[in-house]
DNA sequence: GAATTAATGTCGATT
DNA sequence: AATCGACGTTAATTC
């Protein structure tokens, strides 16, 4: 992408024709365009819809995508997905029309803008790599794939049992065949995780006095070190990092948990 | 909302600085924000995430939305739902900083910004009604609870069955206990339509010459209308609005199909 | 408020 | 290309 490619183009309350001599050249370049102003939009496709006329952002990307939000909510009011063919153009009552097409299934949105207050045209470039790492659910996982993460012979035997202050998420023997309790923290486990785990192994040591317990965590507060030692009970430093390249090793993670775009797509 | 609470605040490559206090009276005002730049995102919540640097549209809604889009794709690659509370600031090293936290469960999402190339601040004004119409398979259902959308005395057998040249959407009978075929278009029915009716009418009339064909549709193309006039196929004109009200009156709309937002949220 | 279910779901992997 | 399954799913509805 040249530096002329790069160039901003910002237009504040341009007239349609303006705006739509902008967006032409702007999406033959393939660029990343703004578009906020009043408009209506018609959908029509799996499904149609009409949204009335209100002011809203409508982003169109490089690859051909298009959404169009309201002021408010996570979800788009109108969306197409990536490889749109666009068409800009002005109605009769010379008011700036654009649409976005889709070949399969056959879908179109279109959009009439009755004034445009912001329109920006730009080169985006983000070769930045995404990485989504583990919830507390895939370190159960990784526990489970690789048990010595929790501790040189440990074996898990039950997940997220209920006892009767609540729920245990794992409960293994060591390997001189002691129950062991491990809870586990995504992030700097708090006292309050401590305690947790406490008041589980605490309940099970009614039955069998030796039962341990062991705090999985990447790091600990200090009052939480402090009241593992009081209590006799273990904990044992392990990452998100350090569980991601467990489940990629070992073929657990199923899909998309760990997200790598090294690249732009072509 | 005032003529001054309207006025459009658009800076290109602004300071930190000068970004910063623009976003932090903006937002106090509860207004649309969209910053493009380079920018890395955190973010740690139900899951964490760490996003490389590259240039991003962020866009921060009135409600206390955020989503934070990369050139391309139709999912946010980092995103906030409504309610957020926000936090702008410089680091030490004079970069913006937008951080946005959420109660309960406790998420936030971190932006780092190494260089803004746009920040617009806008109050957006949008109380258009949405509605979703019914899609090929609403109509389905309409037909199935009101069979005389298609005829008066019609009554479906089966749907979707399989025949030689492909799918048919629905046989039923008529009063005199004729087979009738029947075939759903959402949209004005094309020639196509009318020859993929006139294929499945065919196929079944080997076996019983008394076979007869409906096109549904809410209206027709000319060719359409022609063709189904030498084959003595039917049509009936049925609209999305007329499937979206049997629906509604017979309960057959589960949720959603029908959205109308006839105003802001509080 | 928790649990359930649909979505123009989207997205990525597998057959 | 079609199908399957997960998602920081989100969002609407029912219990």
């Amino acid at each position: 992408m040249t530096v002329a490619d790069r160039a901003t183009v910002v237009l504040e309350k341009p007239s349609a024709l303006k705006a739509a001599e902008a967006l032409k050249i702007g999406l033959s370049r393939r660029r990343v365009a703004i578009i906020v102003g009043d408009c209506e939009v018609e959908y029509r496709g799996r499904a149609s819809s009409r949204l009335e006329s209100g002011e809203r952002v409508v982003l169109i990307k490089d690859d051909g995508a298009l959404l169009i939000h309201r002021p408010s909510g996570t979800e788009p009011v109108n969306w197409q997905s990536p490889g749109c063919t666009f068409k800009t153009s002005l109605s009769p009552d010379e008011k700036l029309i654009f649409e976005a097409s889709h070949g399969a299934p056959p879908e179109t949105v279109a959009i009439s803008f009755n004034t445009v207050r912001l329109l920006a045209v730009l080169g985006l470039v983000d070769k930045g790599a995404f990485t989504l790492y583990t919830s507390e659910e895939d370190m159960r996982k990784a526990v489970f794939l690789e048990p010595s993460l929790v501790e040189e012979g440990f074996h898990p035997i039950t997940y997220e049992k209920v006892v009767p202050t609540g729920f245990v998420d794992c409960i293994g023997k060591d390997r001189d065949g002691n129950f062991v309790v491990v809870e586990f923290k995504r992030e700097r486990a708090s006292r309050k995780a401590a305690e947790q785990l406490a008041r589980y192994v605490e309940t099970l040591r009614k039955g069998n006095p030796k039962v341990r317990g062991i705090l999985v965590a990447p790091s600990l507060v200090s009052d939480a070190r402090a009241l593992l030692a009081n209590l006799h009970l273990g904990f044992r430093r392990v990452t998100p990092k350090m569980c991601a390249e467990v489940l990629k090793a070992k073929g657990g993670l199923k899909r998309g948990r760990i997200i790598d775009y090294g690249e732009e797509k072509p």
